[in-house]
Order: C-alpha cells, then sequence, then structure tokens
DNA sequence: GTGTTAGTACGTCGTTCATCGTACTAGGCT
DNA sequence: AGCCTAGTACGATGAACGACGTACTAACAC
C-alpha cells in the first residue's frame, strides 16, 4: 500500500498553513471537506483548475498539515485535521471557515 | 496634508487580508502593534529588512485594511484595525494573533 | 491478460512577490 | 535659507508559485 507523508501536529508552522489557506482553490477544498464531503476522491471535488494542479493543491494542504489523506484503492480519502489545527492554531481554522462562507 | 487610501471595511477581502498576514515580517508589525507599539513611526520598529521593503509591507497591510495609518509631520502614525477586522472576519485576527505569540 | 480509473512526476510557462539601492519629496527644526 | 528625518517612487533581480499538458504508475474490474 502507497503511504503519504504527513507532518506531527506539533511541526504544524503558522506561516505554511497561512499561506496553504491563503488560496481561494484550496479554501474551496478545505470549505467542502468542512462541510461534509469528506467521502469523496479528490476527483470529484468541484474545482476550476485540471487534474494535475488540483493533485498540486491537495498535496500542498497536506504538506502543511490541513489535512490528512490515505489511499482506498485508487481514490484517496481526504479528511480535515480539525482538532490537530485546533490544539496547534486555536481557533485558526474555524475563523477561516468562517470568513471564508460570506 | 497628504493623504492615504484605505479600504472601507465592507470592502475588506479574505483573499488580501490572509495574504497580507501571511508573510513573517508583515505579521511581525502587526504583533507590535497588538502589542501597545502604536506610537511609534513606521522607521522605529524592529524589521529585518531595508527601509524600502519595510515601507512595501506597510502599504501591503494597510491596502489590505489591516492597518491604518495617517501623518503625523514626516512619521506616519499606524494602527491596527481591530474593530473592522473583527466585524468582518469575526475571531480571525485574534486566531492569528495568538499563534504568532508562540 | 486488457482496460479503466485516480492520482503522480516532470518539465515549462508566466505571474506575482520580496528584496534591494538610488534618487526623490514633504515636513519640521535651527 | 539650509539641514535633517521619515517615507515614497522607481526599476531591477531572483525566487516562489499557480497553472498546464503529457507521460506514467497503482489498484481495481472484467
Amino acid at each position: 500500500m502507497r503511504t503519504l507523508d504527513h507532518p506531527a501536529t506539533d511541526e504544524l508552522e503558522l506561516d505554511t498553513v497561512l499561506a496553504a489557506l491563503g488560496d481561494p482553490v484550496r479554501r474551496r477544498i478545505v470549505l467542502q471537506l468542512a462541510d461534509g464531503h469528506d467521502e469523496q476522491a479528490c476527483i470529484a471535488f468541484e474545482l476550476p483548475v485540471s487534474k494535475s494542479t488540483s493533485t498540486h493543491h491537495f498535496r500542498v494542504l497536506r504538506t502543511a498539515g490541513v489535512i490528512s489523506q490515505c489511499y482506498r484503492g485508487t481514490a484517496i480519502h481526504s479528511t480535515l485535521r480539525r482538532d490537530d489545527l485546533d490544539e496547534r492554531f486555536p481557533g485558526l481554522l474555524d475563523a477561516v471557515l468562517d470568513a471564508a462562507r460570506r
């Protein structure tokens, strides 16, 4: 089984996380994950970019520690790392999600 | 008297604000402002960059709506737009400040 | 096996951005 | 007037980034 690297909770960096959340396409992914669409493959997200660009954004989110990903067959299962983010940067994710929903 | 442009509260954009807060030098400025150092000229901030780069960062913060600036003689007086940011993006500034202080 | 599907690797292109130095302006002080 | 100080304008440079297409791999279904 293929594996994917994730940073540990105490390795999360504010710079990286803010950079990850700073892109509108990535916020769109995070929003869809937050709204419960976390049982679908990357390709099923509605994004205005190509497949390879989509891969790029998912990887940025993962290496920043915003989401975690694991393989399910050929597809990838992504989830928001809510608890980890809240532990390290309390309130940040919720504030961004809140702001993004307007 | 020279004047400086500021976006209205309802014109603040999440993208721009996140981009502004995403830079470590600018977060340092914001932190110093939040900690009460808001009665000093731009040049008095302790920043690891040149004077012209410093001007650049202050302008990014102002045009994003994170700070407001007005002339006091030749110097510029900068303040955090706490209330405006809280009105438009509740909790965001505090979450970032909190995270930046670790 | 073949074919299909989901995602990756890689190289490229164009844009944006942080940084700088130099030359300049506006306001205050003597 | 002359000088100093705080900040700006402008142009240059190099790095980072978002976007793309093409060619590839891994897992599943048949």
